[in-house]
DNA sequence: AAAGCTATTATGTCTAGACATAAGGATAAT
DNA sequence: ATTATCCTTATGTCTAGACATAATAGCTTT
């Protein structure tokens, strides 16, 4: 059953038919790649690279000596972009607008030290900022910087661009953790965000680091009635 | 500069450190893959691995002729696992526990078949489940299933076993469009997640398709406080 | 029955060389 | 100046063969 003209995207695609078509079962072992590769008529390293593709996506499970099984509970991910906040607005074909609310320099409080481990006498940035679509509250951003990490931005004029256009330019690969939830429109937010107080509000805190040391601590909240979309 | 013992990871982290440290800035154009293979002394196959997953990652950029530049302008893109209710409950060691609490056969409403894209007559399985952690509420899944595209659903015992764990072991591998928001709880709602009406929930939506033909949308509601956590 | 050793096996990685392909650049024709 | 054509170049893919490595299965010893 050898066949012809087979690239290893072929394979791939072909493979994942079969999966799909329950000619290889949940949990079911496939052929060897030197069968397979015999079968499609090529060289065993194409076979190879459309089967770790195929691993990589979670489809199918490799062992060294047990061979390739077909994933029983694929671990089904999502991949949401992380958007900043200007190019979500645009891509509403709304027009941004940004503004600083407020700017200082403080000790990182107890909380904050202990959320991002930092020491004791870490000096942090703090902002608050808010961010608007045509002219309607879009966000509300919190956050705090540590100065240790990028000494630039205390000098750097935070009127006109937000902290995280900044940011994403002197600290291009990051790490970071998110969280997402709802909480109700405090004080504050229910006056910037314009929602009466109790409000349900989506919410997202994310902590970043730069080759492990902490860079920022940020809480956007989102205006009433926002979604987070994403697909897989 | 020929080193030695570099394998497709050495080299990946070596080219990923780099450009962190900004040896190889934003936007600038790396090397050919010819000329790293005669730095690291290896194949240009390697070089070319080693790159590629670079390229996936989002790290840089690679066109023909052009040659392999480091992203400026990098797409954030965090992942995050869709857990199976059981599945996040037990990891926080806590006793799972599923309810059936209602499960009705209807023709598709109107809204439902707008959103998902199934045919005026169509025929859905409309379920309400509680899930429970500790005997406290955890989520509150409504969710409805296009019949067509999963008949035996109609036999399935439902009661014991949730409804997205069999459809799982039906339809292991499907895509689906997903959105997270913050609403504040109804009757029904403030009922079943004991919590005050108004009170600020975690809400996520799931349309699924297999192979084209939609097959479930689901909407869960997670007991306040609820956080989604995923990190990059 | 339990523990330790060994051979086997399927995947993981690498190499050297080849041809394919997209795209930029230069040149020639309009 | 504009358009068409050809050449060059860097990446994209493939091949055949090799060695490395993890993990299983079978065998031996205790």
């Amino acid at each position: 059953m050898t066949q012809k003209k087979s690239s290893f995207q072929d394979i791939r695609d072909t493979v994942m038919a079969r999966i799909q078509s329950r000619h290889w079962p949940p949990g079911s072992l496939l052929p060897t790649e030197v069968e397979l590769a015999e079968e499609f008529g090529c060289a065993r390293a194409t076979v190879n690279r459309a089967l770790r593709e195929l691993a990589d996506q979670g489809v199918v499970d490799r062992k060294r000596k047990s061979g390739t099984r077909v994933n029983a509970a694929p671990v089904k991910q999502a991949v949401f972009e992380i958007a900043v906040v200007r190019q979500s607005v645009e891509e509403m074909n709304a027009a941004y607008r940004y503004s600083l609310v407020k700017r200082t320099v403080i000790t990182a409080p107890a909380w904050l030290r202990a959320r991002i481990g930092v020491k004791d006498e870490a000096q942090v940035l703090h902002l608050n900022c808010m961010h608007y679509a045509d002219n309607r509250p879009f966000q509300f951003e919190e956050r705090w910087i540590n100065i240790a990490a990028v000494p630039d931005v205390i000098d750097v004029d935070l009127s006109e661009t937000g902290p995280n256009e900044w940011l994403l330019s002197q600290v291009p690969f990051s790490n970071a953790e998110l969280t997402s939830t709802a909480i109700a429109a405090g004080e504050t937010l229910s006056e910037f965000l314009d929602v009466p107080q109790g409000a349900p509000l989506f919410q997202m805190e994310r902590t970043t680091w730069f080759q492990g040391t902490p860079v920022t601590f940020v809480r956007m909240t989102f205006h009433q009635g926002y979604q987070m979309r994403t697909r897989y």
